[in-house]
DNA sequence: GTAGGTTCTAGAGTCTGCTCTAGGTCAAGC
DNA sequence: GCTTGACCTAGAGCAGACTCTAGAACCTAC
């Protein structure tokens, strides 16, 4: 898993349906996947079809983790044109993994605080169902009766 | 916050540029949600012009957090249709909140799986910088020179 | 009374990320 | 020889969630 020499090559041939089952990715999206650019290298061709290989699997379970994220498939492409370029960008390449951290550490805050508010929310109606009392949840009709006391303030 | 009776009620007229500020929600958007059927109520007008009230507010703030935690508009939907139906379905509202609540767990979860490979990433590039060997982390070109000694296992 | 700001409706347009279609090539097995 | 299945390209279509446009009404202040 690290970066250690020598690995995965061109023995190691793929067709583009092995790598859909092996990545769970449709072949449409890894055909699409190519249009836009996404791919470490430009796949070669045996024919007309597509040779991959395993570190291209690899790239592409990377891809999944990215993308299931929340990172932008615009943002992978500008990594995947990084490596592409060659040696001497590791700092930005770096800097884009880091960004791309933060960004998921900033969610995962925020859906905790979400997580609390929800929470929140399941125990007033279990406490409500419980104690038979849900129907003063929230009660239509919103025709306006004259006084205000129907409403409450979020159901 | 909780669920006494009383409080906001129709003297508490907000305008929707009112409400738009807020809930950091654009006036398009506040209209769109009504044409999509978002609101716990049918939203009162005088004349043309829409009058909100704080309870509206309410709970236009908890979709904030229901959408930014996933929960898609037709599942919005589906919640506010229970509360406009009236008292009676308080179950299938606390199925539907329980469930979305179960949803963002897993999502947590697998965010703090990509968390860990994205920081095992990070932490490659940062230690392959420092020790100046950042540039044998990937090396184009991809042109065939013959032996499969280029490839490393994942970027 | 007129300029500026806010609001209205209905509907079109946009962006992202796929997903599918049409029409064709190619290799293997019967 | 023919069918089947995997693959190809180019491009259209789709779902979700907004976002904006056009054209008009209305209210407040100067």
């Amino acid at each position: 898993m690290t970066t250690t020499a020598g690995g995965a090559a061109r023995h190691n041939a793929l067709s583009i349906g092995e790598v859909a089952r092996q990545t769970g990715l449709s072949v449409h999206t890894l055909r699409w996947f190519e249009r836009e650019g996404l791919y470490l290298r430009p796949i070669p061709r045996a024919g007309q079809r597509r040779v991959f290989d395993s570190a291209d699997v690899a790239w592409l379970l990377l891809c999944n983790r990215l993308r299931a994220s929340g990172m932008p498939i615009a943002e992978i492409r500008r990594f995947a044109a990084l490596v592409q370029a060659g040696p001497g960008n590791e700092a930005e390449r770096l800097a884009l993994l880091e960004a791309h951290e933060q960004e998921v550490r900033k969610r995962v805050t925020m859906l905790m605080e979400c997580l609390d508010i929800i929470h929140g929310k399941v125990d007033v109606y279990r406490r409500h169902l419980a104690a038979g009392t849900a129907d003063r949840l929230w009660a239509p009709p919103f025709a306006d009766v004259g006084a205000d006391a129907a409403r409450q303030p979020t159901p």
